[in-house]
DNA sequence: CTGCCTGTTTGCCGTGGCGCAACCAAGTCC
DNA sequence: GGACTTGGTTGCGCCACGGCAAACAGGCAG
């Protein structure tokens, strides 16, 4: 509907390989939607009507388990693919997305996937590339918590969260959207005040600083050792 | 090389919406290569040669860590597609691959990818469904060590065998191909013992039976409500 | 300015499951 | 058929974490 320009799209993984006049096409099929922090984009076992890129804001992605604990998936920064179910032969959604700040997405509808795909293989190949690197993230993650005990892993997030959305401040890089100690549990399988107390203990030896919602690093490369259960 | 008989494959999703045509012409660019038991298939690192189909065993794929301890990613059965770190745009693999029994595989050089997937679209989307069901399989196992102790995880990786490989015989389902308890602590992020001692727990109420790399279940039902954390 | 709400800190206690280790059993190799 | 190897069992002590709970602090609304 609404007219996206290419140039804020045109260089994304997703569309690797296109030809402009390809992108244009497939940015002419798709609406760009606001979402509200707060809001939900979809819903885990909802019906999996749209896929997505997000443009701008931030995205928590978490499942929901049936005695009703989150543990969340990832988060969503600019620029990347999600809500894509139906190419992965979902009818519905294994997961909530929700916004943590104000968030804009292209969306297109589940529908006109295999009609994109048959029109352009390369999507086919570019997806395959997205969600073959998040089955290595999955995996690496399933190796941590196999392996690791909680402050490394708790170590291993958070440079996962600067390397995704990490912004460099003064005092060291910060991560550029609001996240809670229980945010941080719920991605390690760490109880919150868990979390609460390795990140006070970080604090008091000058590794990171805190603040509500906000984590700061000032130490990056001690951080990394410390993760890598290396000493000092 | 040697003619692949395609009534053995062609039913496979990896193949699923090809012409026979089609089935025909990607078989021929095959070979077909025995892995006595115990010869690895690929390796952790190494070049991403090849990528493959299995005819005929059980793999079993794991990662090492730094450290030396072993992570089991999965199990391969006939029928799968494996080793795909170049679909997804790596050079190298991230696992090892091992045969747990005398194996045969279909084998196809990485470099052919790309001109077999821009022949061959539906290759790419089929692929794309594959490893979209492996990053669910993925996240539900993050989801399982976040959230559930010990012998729910357990429960959870014994069900997933028997769906996999379950194979009915008088006193219950028998998982087919040889797996130690070793394989199963590997799975689930647990030790050895504890593992044995879980076993040993089923075994005297009479869920499970054991022996040497082998395990039946008696009583599956009985083993799913545990999985779920239900009474009785 | 004053509550209220949400997120954070901190303390204390209980325990699941790990580490270690000794012992045992079933194949298998010569 | 005996020795060796590989996998399984079981006991014991310990400690990293979770559970719970109370107290605390930013930040937003009225």
């Amino acid at each position: 509907m609404a007219g996206v320009d290419q140039s804020l799209v045109a260089d994304l993984p997703m569309f690797a390989g296109l030809a402009p006049e390809q992108v244009d096409q497939l940015l002419q099929e798709a609406q760009s939607v606001r979402y509200p922090k707060g809001t939900n984009v979809f819903q885990q076992d909802g019906d999996a009507h749209s896929f997505f890129i997000l443009l701008h804001g931030h995205l928590r992605v978490f499942k929901l388990t049936p005695d009703g604990q989150q543990v969340v998936v990832r988060f969503v920064s600019p620029g990347e693919v999600f809500g894509v179910a139906m190419a992965i032969g979902r009818t519905t959604y294994p997961a909530t997305a929700q916004a943590v700040v104000d968030s804009i997405a292209l969306v297109w509808p589940s529908a006109a996937w295999p009609r994109l795909v048959a029109t352009h293989p390369g999507l086919a190949v570019n997806t395959l590339q997205t969600v073959g690197s998040r089955l290595q993230d999955a995996h690496t993650r399933v190796v941590e918590m196999s392996t690791e005990q909680v402050e490394r892993r708790i170590a291993h997030a958070v440079l996962r969260l600067v390397r995704q959305s990490g912004r460099k401040v003064e005092a060291g890089v910060e991560i550029d959207f609001p996240i809670t100690r229980q945010d941080i549990a719920e991605m390690t399988g760490a109880t919150m005040p868990t979390v609460s107390r390795v990140l006070s203990a970080w604090e008091s030896q000058g590794l990171v600083a805190g603040g509500r919602q906000r984590i700061v690093i000032r130490e990056p490369h001690k951080l990394f050792l410390l993760a890598e259960g290396l000493p000092d």
